[in-house]
RNA sequence: GCCCCCGUAGCUCAGUGGAUAGAGCAUCCCCCUCCUAAGGGGAGGGUCACACGUUCGAUUCGUGUCGGGGGCACCA
């Protein structure tokens, strides 16, 4: 339809003005007022042209030929140009929605090309908290709405299993296992003084088995073997958050462990290259990068003067190994403290002349958490100490509002988790407001108990009030709701498209009966709720909501 | 000092180079003989942080200032 009537405006206005190139903008406008699509071409005409924008707009609908879809077409405010489509195009939407099913609203953009999302990759150092649950429901949802544009998506979780803060690991599991309190001053500086260190080192003593990521680790209990220890520690933290993801229901397709770019020789080969490529130098007995030859203001080191790399060097091999395994596109979702590390990881991909193009991958950086309850902070966890986890949140609230609320919002703005609106039961709380909506669509499909796939050829034209008019409107835009969201990375789109969906429905459904005397209104009424309740269904999915069929 | 994000109603947040800047909560009023009131309708509530610039038009774009947060190691 939007193709359609950009076709129509293209004609018009090589009419009117043949020698001008001009982009033709079509929105749905706020208010139904102004008719189901707007334009203000005019307005953009009015400057080249030294016209009135309300007279170019004139000459615009005059030089339109006729159009089966549009009902009338009308000039307000400064020249906009109203489209009001008739009923028939208004109504055609709730079949498209009947027919395609679960798949309405999806398309092949991507065309079938590889996208990589990398999210959560927490460290095996603790539980995931709820700054990990953010990565998490943006992640997961951004893997479902590329998936939705035809893109075929890999979800990754990369951690370090080798480094500082592992060793920090080590060593606080080691000062439990002898019984060292964490209050004592024999107790690591630094170490990590939850709870979960207790349990770990316990465990150690026992000689568990963990199970994680397909690798199986027994504890030999012996307090001096650091490597035994290590490696069970994280062994048993990777399974522990495992079960923080089970719990979120989010799946990952491949675990990615830092120690491997080390064993596979992809970080030596991977500075081997940067050296060949002339982009480093040797200084003051250390190896640097000539990050500022790609926009960063000073270069970086690589390899330091104790002969160890810095961390953005397995980064870049990561990434490297990431463009090898065919990935056109890699979008790393991170928590904001990572922004330092994009110029350092693209410039670095640059210096390596492999092909890879300026700009990628791209980042989607999401700001802090902060959780309230009771109108104050929450900071601490009594398994993690020093911050909230995600299980925690899960438990609370359910895997639906943590999921909910950690996407609904953008990335990019800080958030504040607010656990009494989470658990509320009321239409403060934007999920049940929307489940409660495919609920109640349910519950009138039910009692009336009839063939669904009747609904499928049901006369559509009694529908024509108000209410009606806006929801096909709503019905309509999810499609491009979809793409929009895709473009930007931004799941919260679909969040907020689906409360005000939600809100038509239930105004609509205040407003009107459905199961009534009159058949042919009934069918019709029928088929649109049914059209709604597939789309709210649709959009649930790609946030990873269930859609409730009884509250 | 430099870099990134944010600043919109009392609160939590949407939104947009254009038409009257929206939603929920909170406050006030109204609606169940009725398919789920976990709902709906209405009222009030705004200098879109501030200033300057670009533009026919700026809350939106640019620059600067202020405020909040995060990042600026031979840490990861």
């Amino acid at each position: 339809m939007k193709t359609h009537l950009t076709q129509l405006l293209a004609n018009a206005a090589k009419t009117i003005a043949p020698e001008l190139q001009v982009a033709i903008l079509l929105e749905r406008p706020k208010s139904a007022d102004h008719g189901d699509f707007a334009t203000n071409l005019a307005l953009v005409l009015a400057k080249p042209l030294k016209q009135n924008p309300r007279a170019i707009a004139t000459q615009l609908i005059a030089a339109m030929p006729n159009s089966d879809y549009i009902a009338k077409t009308e000039i307000a405010g400064a020249g906009f140009i109203n489209f009001f489509l008739n009923s028939h195009s208004q109504q055609k939407v709730v079949k498209d929605i009947l027919q395609a099913g679960h798949q309405y609203g999806r398309n092949q953009n991507g065309q079938g090309q590889k996208v990589q999302v990398e999210f959560v990759s927490a460290n095996p150092t603790g539980p995931l908290h709820v700054g990990h649950g953010r990565g998490a429901a943006v992640g997961d949802c951004l893997a479902r709405l590329l998936d939705a544009n035809g893109w075929d998506v890999t979800r990754e979780f990369y951690y370090n299993d080798a480094g500082a803060q592992i060793d920090n690991l080590t060593i606080s599991v080691l000062a439990r296992c002898k019984g060292i309190s964490t209050e004592h001053e024999s107790f690591p500086e630094n170490g990590y003084r939850g709870e979960y260190i207790n349990d770990i080192a316990a465990a150690y003593l026992t000689k568990h088995t963990v199970i994680a990521d397909d690798i199986e680790v027994t504890a030999s209990g012996d307090i001096n073997n650091l490597d035994s220890i290590r490696a069970f520690s994280v062994a048993y933290l990777r399974h522990e958050q495992d079960l923080d993801l089970k719990a979120f229901q989010i799946k990952f397709d491949v675990f990615s462990l830092e120690s491997a770019l080390y064993t596979t020789g992809k970080v030596k080969d991977t500075v081997q290259a940067l050296i060949n490529s002339g982009h480093t130098y040797e200084a003051n007995d250390a190896l640097w990068l000539k990050t500022t030859d790609f926009g960063d203001d000073k270069d970086r080191v690589m390899r330091k003067t104790d002969g160890s790399y810095t961390y953005f060097v397995p980064d870049i091999a990561y990434h490297t190994d990431k463009w090898n395994r065919g990935f056109v596109r890699v979008i790393n979702e991170q928590g904001a403290d990572h922004h330092s590390t994009i110029t350092r990881v693209r410039a670095g991909l640059q210096a390596l002349n492999i092909g890879i193009p300026n700009g990628w991958p791209d980042y989607v950086l999401h700001q802090m958490v902060t959780v309230m309850r009771g109108g104050e902070e929450v900071k601490l966890s009594k398994r993690a100490g020093s911050y909230v986890t995600l299980r925690d949140l899960i438990e609370e609230v359910g895997c639906d509002a943590t999921r909910y609320f950690l996407a609904a919002r953008r990335a990019d703005s800080q958030l504040v988790f607010d656990i009494d609106l989470a658990r509320a039961q009321t239409n403060d709380n934007p999920v049940f407001y929307i489940q409660y909506a495919h609920a109640r669509i349910c519950s009138v499909l039910t009692q009336w108990n009839g063939d669904k796939s009747l609904l499928l050829s049901a006369d559509l034209s009694p529908l024509d009030n108000p209410h009606e008019t806006a929801l096909m409107q709503r019905l309509s835009a999810y499609s491009e709701t979809v793409e929009n969201a895709a473009n930007e990375l931004a799941p919260h789109v679909i969040a907020n498209y689906l409360k005000d969906l939600a809100s038509d429905l239930h105004s609509y459904y205040n407003e009107y009966k459905f199961l009534i005397e009159d058949e042919t209104v009934k069918m019709a009424r029928l088929s649109l709720i049914y059209a709604t309740q597939q789309v709210l269904k649709n959009g649930l999915d790609l946030l990873g909501v269930t859609a409730k069929e009884r509250m």
